[in-house]
DNA sequence: CCGCATTATGACAACGTTGTCTCACTCGGG
DNA sequence: CCCGAGTGAGACAACGTTGTCATAATGCGG
């Protein structure tokens, strides 16, 4: 900036009101510098600015599980759509499901002083946030909820779903409904254990233990849990898979296997409607559980003090084949 | 920092020396400032010491199409791997296939001075970044080129690639095949059109341009095309799909068609293995591909001088059975 | 021709850090 | 007991901006 002065034989001050496009700055002399930066190709530095002003960063943080689950890029879109819309920008970052990166992660942004955070919680401690939210940085969790804090969060009904799930099957036909679910750690993947737990109850089936698996989901796991459920004496007839990775493990396991239990999928899907059968899913929609999220947090960063709000987004079980066969 | 200074009583100068792990610190005085850390829950605000050392911000910026597309997003996560192992944080932005956003957000991220920039540009003209890299930005093109300066870029080979989907088609008897690509205005579709053309005239068979349609995919558009490709008296009885946007967009509309052509898309996309049948594509690792951009990158934030690179990473068919059905 | 408002510009401090330099104090050897 | 080296700590400036205030030049009414 001082080269720019200098060039345009000009103080510093008159740069920084040209690029600010203050009044007050004769035409000609405006003309110069413009010239000036021009030439030299200045571009102001954005930090700078911000740590004079005291103003805002422009900045909000986004941490995830995985950007490259369409999940959760998804999610991101959905995010970065409302942040663009109040000019702000995100920093995105992957905690790879574990719970000191996300601490990392959200101290780092927090370090960089973005104006908020939105977390997809990997872990359950997040005491750790409490010294940044009283400084004054908005936090609002999505997903999944805060561990041990108090805090905003919009979750979906994770319960309701898998209730909802269970009792579709059950009136197909089927009695013995085996759960397949992420690790028991992962707060969504327990909820709709739960859900599912609940469904039996209310629909007068016995919730047998040996039919719920729940493991971190890979092609190996997934197929070595659906070989022992369906396979063996008594098989389950149906499967509930607890979410979109692990309904693409299973899916691909039983392609090679000559038994087709009936399947419910907890979270939509790419291609799911043109698979043969298409599959039933318990759909939510992630673009609204980012925008909840993201409108609730520019509501904090603008001032809104109010009592820390819990949203729960409803889901919906779309029928398209899978849940419906016959036994 | 002053405030914890006050509390310790100690200088500002001590506390910078403590949160930075100085040596020639009193471990009673040490101590002493930690717990005033701890009590006021100070965090060093990284902007102003970047802008004080003068050294990187430790930020990189990824502009892509939209994060939320499958495509982008295994980018951004490639992408996000490398810059962490480098200790760097990813801004991201999505551009919407706008030419004026992809500046605005290049340029916004410039001003935050990000230790380098990578784009998948959605314009042609790109010497508003000149300047910018004549200031030292770093910046790498990813999967498609610059429109009007030299500077890296990494590529995939989308030429030999749909050259190759043809010449597939034609040993299995294809002799009218049909192109169904992206806007012409995208390089890579212009260029995977260049290759279809090609490859009918290494495989002897005519190009015909009415079997050619060249839209932004949409389930209108995509309905559209392939309803006047595969209907009529003399129709295609294959289709290439330029990427796994219209992929998919057409895979529902031959969902609802009599007619089933052979395809083969051009990306691969998940499930396609679980199709009926399961659809042949031309892959490339997406991975790859952002790791690539982002080693070039980091190579010359470290100073690489060398000239501009331009990779083409290869791409493979992989068979599967949608392109090798019998006429 | 004076006084006063208005316009255009610059000097200076400050944002929150850290690098450099200086200083006071302690300790051990002569 | 004195001196030099080593240790611990602070004062100050600077990074690149912008807000505040001061000042010089201009115009205009009386």
């Amino acid at each position: 900036m001082s080269d720019v002065a200098r060039l345009a034989g000009v103080s510093i001050k008159t740069v920084s009101r040209v690029v600010n496009d203050e009044p007050a700055v004769h035409p000609d002399t405006a003309e110069r510098v413009v010239a000036a930066i021009e030439q030299l190709g200045f571009r102001r530095n954005l930090g700078a600015r911000n740590l004079r002003r005291g103003s805002t960063t422009g900045t909000i943080g986004l941490v995830v599980e995985d950007v490259g689950n369409p999940f959760y890029s998804e999610l991101n879109r959905a995010v970065e759509r409302i942040a663009t819309s109040f000019g702000r920008h995100v920093l995105t970052g992957s905690s790879g499901e574990n719970s000191d990166r996300e601490r990392e992660l959200s101290l780092e942004f927090c370090a960089r002083r973005v104006d908020g955070l939105l977390i997809v919680p990997a872990g359950l401690q997040h005491g750790y946030l409490v010294p940044e939210m009283r400084a004054g940085t908005p936090v609002v969790f999505l997903d999944r909820p805060a561990g041990d804090i108090v805090a905003d969060t919009v979750l979906v009904d994770n319960l309701g779903g898998t209730i909802e799930a269970v009792g579709h099957l059950v009136r197909h036909g089927h009695r013995r409904i085996a759960f397949l679910g992420d690790s028991p750690d992962i707060f969504t993947a327990a909820e709709r254990l739960r859900g599912f737990r609940e469904g039996c109850v209310r629909n007068g089936i016995s919730y047998d233990e040996s039919l719920v698996a729940m493991q971190t989901p890979t092609p190996e796991t997934v197929g070595h849990a659906v070989r022992k459920l369906i396979g063996g004496p008594n098989p389950a007839t149906a499967v509930i898979a607890g979410n979109n990775r692990v309904a693409v493990h299973l899916l691909r396991a039983l392609a090679h296997s000559e038994r087709r239990p009936a399947l419910v999928s907890f979270d939509d899907f790419e291609l799911a409607d043109l698979l043969d059968p298409p599959v039933t899913v318990i759909a939510h929609d992630v673009s609204a559980l980012g925008h909840a999220a993201a409108e609730l947090l520019f509501a904090r960063i603008q001032g809104d003090q109010s009592a820390p709000r819990k949203v729960v987004l409803p889901v919906h079980l779309v029928a398209r084949g899978s849940g419906e066969a016959a036994l």
